[in-house]
RNA sequence: UCCCCGAUGGUGUAAUGGUAACACACCGGUUUUUGGUGCCGUUAUUCCAGGUUCGAGUCCUGGUCGGGGAACCA
């Protein structure tokens, strides 16, 4: 396919967003000779959340969509905090989400004798130096916005002498904090990042690939364009805090007169609601606030796979979230509007009752069971049918029979009539109350002829109940939750608001609910609507084949305004 | 105080000097053996002031507001 083709075609009509604007001008023009290639590259040091997916879809599709590949790089250049843990964890979100990096997978750690030889390369051309101060001294003398800064009084050490002390600091002579390596740029640039920013420095600390081998390691300024190049990545795609950095990526590869990767910044995903920041998700974590990274309440590409979202989902909404270079804060509706969307096309319908209580059929004999066939997603004929065991009890939710009604009251209630779905059209009785006045059961009769599919009683009912008869159903345990956070910018106030803010009743465990006998089967990884209650999927982690746990994804939209 | 970036309905995104549109949300109607889905519809938008132009959301100037920017983090 020529890139061409892959510009015409039906997508032509989708309006592009600036970068593929840009993609298109520079294949226009011959760039690069058409190729695309570009990279994700993450840092080690936590887990993947929905807005590196927005990202991930960024770099991955753009390239997919002009006919490249993307490269997996893990951006390890701080053993402090980096771990295999999260290369590992990484590695398979990605896979999940169904990305593929088809260009390879790369470690900026594949790059340390590379970038030790540009830093020489740098040295050697009068445009580094080792300086021996303090972090305090080099602080001081930055200068402000608006002030430039002082000059280091090592700025002008001689080349041969930058060189050696630079190789002894290789060599693990000189301790933690000692030396830094400085790039030479101008200490009164409006771009505080030009003011001689320092691009190595020593810590003894073992790194999770390259272990003892290496006492200096690159900062990032210096080790991302530099393994950009290296690549020969063409686009390099980052988020909007990068934009003061790209003066600095931009003079590092020219200084270095290296393969000119451009790098792209566009404004990062925010969700309302919803905390974004590694370093607070790992809080969360640390606390106990949640039940480890992959807590289904979690924004983590992990917590949404165990929640129940599909990987189908986070894609669609990565891609109608855009890409602009405007600040933005995404409703959380659209994730969830993506997830029903996908699934209300996919899901298998079951029925579960969450909150039961009996509802005697008085006209049906007692031992009496009858099977009846119902469809396996109505918006799929192609899902088939199964049967479903009816009786004379059953359970219903509580919440389906109320005493004191109004006329938008569709439910159950006394003198009403309801089909029970799948099943008969059923007509009140009495029920019992305990003490307190709570409904223990309620008593129907069956009406004749209403039997599902087949319904000659003329009998018309307003409401449809699921249900699930007593004598075949399996009880469980189901996990409801709600947002984790109160406040729809939780991350907005202070910096420790944000602990404050968590929702008390983000989590609700309900035991005791009944599920239809087909759900014995239930596998993980399967996401199921349970009829009128939402989308819901086996726990991952709880889940024990004598005692399923289930979680909901989410709830179905609900329309009622009662 | 200085530098960089941005500003279009409630939230996002488009319109590339020529009728401000699409999605989500909201509200209403309709269909429905899920108060779901589907279908139809309503409400609502160019930060401000000048300028250029036959014509400005778009270009220019100035302002306002928002975000980012000083780490031996990425």
């Amino acid at each position: 396919m020529s890139n061409q083709d892959a510009v015409d075609g039906d997508e032509s009509k989708k309006p592009l967003n600036f970068i593929e604007q840009k993609i298109e001008l520079d294949i226009a023009s011959g760039k690069n000779g058409g190729r695309i290639l570009t990279r994700f590259p993450p840092e080690p040091n936590g887990y993947l959340h929905i807005g590196h997916a927005k990202a991930i879809c960024v770099s991955f599709g753009l390239a997919e969509k002009y006919g490249g590949i993307t490269n997996l790089r893990f951006d390890d250049t701080n053993p402090e905090k980096e771990s295999v843990e999260y290369v590992d964890a990484i590695r398979r979100d990605l896979t999940w989400l169904g990305f593929d990096w088809k260009g390879g997978e790369f470690y900026t750690s594949d790059y340390f004798g590379k970038l030790y030889a540009f830093a020489l390369q740098l040295i050697d051309q009068g445009q580094a130096y080792v300086d021996g101060q303090s972090a305090e001294e080099m602080a001081s003398q930055k200068g402000a916005p608006g002030t430039p800064g002082t000059s280091s009084p090592h700025r002008d050490r001689a080349l041969e002498e930058n060189r050696q002390l630079f190789e002894e600091m290789k060599a693990g002579k000189h301790a933690d904090g000692s030396y830094v390596l400085r790039a030479r740029i101008d200490m009164s640039n409006d771009n505080m990042l030009l003011r001689d920013p320092v691009i190595y420095r020593i810590k003894f600390i073992d790194h999770h690939r390259t272990g003892k081998d290496w006492v200096i390691y690159p900062m990032y300024d210096f080790a991302h364009g530099q393994s950009d190049s290296i690549e020969g990545i063409t686009h390099s795609l980052c988020s909007l805090e990068f934009e003061n950095h790209r003066p600095l990526y931009n003079w590092f590869i020219e200084s270095l007169g290296i393969f000119p990767s451009e790098q792209t910044e566009f404004a990062r995903l925010n969700l309302n609601y919803t905390i974004m920041s590694k370093r607070k998700l790992l809080r969360l974590v640390e606390d106990n606030a949640v039940d480890g990274w992959d807590d289904p309440r979690m924004p983590t590409i992990s917590g949404l796979r165990r929640r129940g979202y599909t990987p189908e989902a986070i894609r669609e909404f990565a891609d109608r979230v855009g890409v602009a270079k405007r600040n933005n804060t995404i409703d959380v509706s659209l994730l969830e509007w993506a997830l029903r969307d996908d699934l209300n096309r996919r899901a298998p319908r079951v029925m579960a009752v969450l909150n039961p209580i009996k509802l005697v059929v008085l006209n049906v004999p007692s031992g009496e069971v009858e099977w009846l066939q119902t469809d396996n997603n109505p918006e799929d004929p192609e899902a088939g049918s199964r049967t479903l065991p009816f009786g004379r009890e059953l359970w219903m939710e509580a919440d389906d029979f109320k005493v004191d009604v109004n006329k938008k009251w569709f439910r159950l209630a006394p003198g009403r009539t309801v089909r029970l779905k799948s099943a008969y059209i059923v007509e009140y009785v009495d029920h019992i109350e305990d003490d307190q006045g709570q409904v223990l059961e309620v008593h129907v009769n069956r009406v004749a002829n209403s039997k599902s599919g087949e319904d000659t009683s003329g009998v018309k009912a307003k409401g449809t109940l699921h249900w699930v008869a007593a004598s075949h159903s399996i009880e469980s345990e189901v996990r409801l939750y709600d947002r984790l956070f109160m406040s729809a910018d939780p991350e907005g106030g202070e910096d420790t608001n944000f602990m404050n803010n968590l929702n008390p009743d983000s989590l609700q465990i309900l035991s005791g609910c009944q599920l239809e006998p087909s759900l014995s089967e239930a596998s993980i990884g399967v996401v199921y609507q349970f009829t009128r209650l939402g989308y819901f999927t086996v726990d991952s982690k709880y889940s024990k084949q004598e005692k399923l746990v289930f979680n909901r994804a989410v709830t179905l939209k609900d329309g009622w305004k009662g």
